[in-house]
DNA sequence: TAAGATAAGAGGGACAT
DNA sequence: ATGTCAGTCTTATCTTA
């Protein structure tokens, strides 16, 4: 329902207003209604391919990315005892050589923290699609979980928690929206897990995480149910009443939101369910009614 | 069928031992 | 390091309108 086809031209279906591309959150919305078209953004770099005019091909290479394992800048020495212009190599410099190629082949595959990488990346590039993740975050996941690798925080524990948990500290720093849920679900590790990992890595590494802000769940959740314009600003209104009010420390902030988003729905007469919400935020019906009543009795609402 | 109530259980932070 | 405590959130079940 709320995820539409995009239209050839870039222009809303509801509206007709322009698409826009949040860069941060990886979603395209429309400039007018506000309307989430689809919530994955293309890989806008250039293509590698080879045109009719320019046979060579290759202009610049493959992008590197922190994302490849060897950040797509692999060099090997061949195994040719021949120098560049082709003529073979003195006894000494074979020897020389021949040194090198070990320790070529060494930082090649970096033994066994190359492996993981590989390992690592490749479920990476799954996880992008399946979170819809911009690639902002991904480079940002992929920075962290070398630095993770670098500390040695990868052994004893499974790459794929300790990715979910980069995963996720890469969203929070981004400001992109996507719940300790939302990556379990993806990666298929338990949310426990990923949690514990992602506690690690801020402690270990030092990571500087800012709080999730719940102004920005609101879009998500609004978005999710098609909820209009009028309705999500309201909910944005109750939420820095609330935020004045010192209600909201220690609540989870999706809850808060959903709630948020709850009351301002009752206000309008949107008729949306606690269900409703419940789903497209990963908040408990339970958890959006104690929000509620949290925030009604202290703003004394009286719906 | 949606909303409200209640209880049991899990996980994590603060704090003391 | 380990244990306890208060507070939060989830899951499950029952009642109410």
């Amino acid at each position: 329902m709320i995820m539409q086809i995009l239209n050839i031209d870039n222009s809303c279906r509801r509206c007709k207003g322009l698409i826009l591309t949040d860069e941060s959150t990886g979603e395209r919305y429309c400039q007018s209604c506000g309307n989430v078209i689809v919530e994955r953004i293309e890989d806008s770099r250039s293509e590698h391919r080879s045109f009719a005019d320019n046979p060579a091909g290759s202009r610049t290479g493959s992008p590197t990315s922190l994302a490849i394992h060897d950040r797509g800048l692999a060099t090997i020495i061949g195994n040719v005892n021949k120098d560049a212009a082709g003529k073979s190599l003195s006894t000494s410099m074979k020897y020389d050589i021949k040194r090198l190629r070990v320790w070529d082949g060494r930082s090649q595959a970096h033994e066994q923290v190359d492996k993981n990488l590989r390992q690592a990346f490749s479920e990476l590039s799954k996880l992008k699609d399946k979170l819809a993740l911009s690639d902002t975050v991904i480079e940002k996941t992929a920075y962290i979980y070398r630095k993770a690798i670098g500390k040695g925080l990868v052994r004893g524990r499974s790459i794929q928690g300790v990715l979910g948990a980069a995963t996720y500290a890469a969203c929070r720093d981004a400001g992109t929206p996507r719940t300790l849920n939302d990556v379990s679900d993806a990666i298929n590790v338990q949310r426990k897990d990923i949690s514990k990992n992602y506690r690690m890595l801020v402690n270990k590494l030092d990571l500087k995480m800012p709080v999730v802000d719940s102004i920005n769940c609101v879009s998500k959740i609004a978005s999710k149910i098609g909820l209009d314009e009028k309705t999500k600003r309201h909910a944005l209104e109750i939420l820095r009443d609330a935020k004045n009010m010192e209600i909201t420390a220690g609540k989870d902030p999706m809850g808060i939101a959903a709630a948020a988003l709850y009351i301002s729905c009752l206000k309008y007469n949107v008729d949306v369910t606690q269900r409703a919400i419940s789903i497209a935020s990963g908040v408990t019906e339970v958890t959006i009614r104690n929000r509620y009543k949290g925030l009604r009795d202290k703003l004394d609402l009286n719906y």
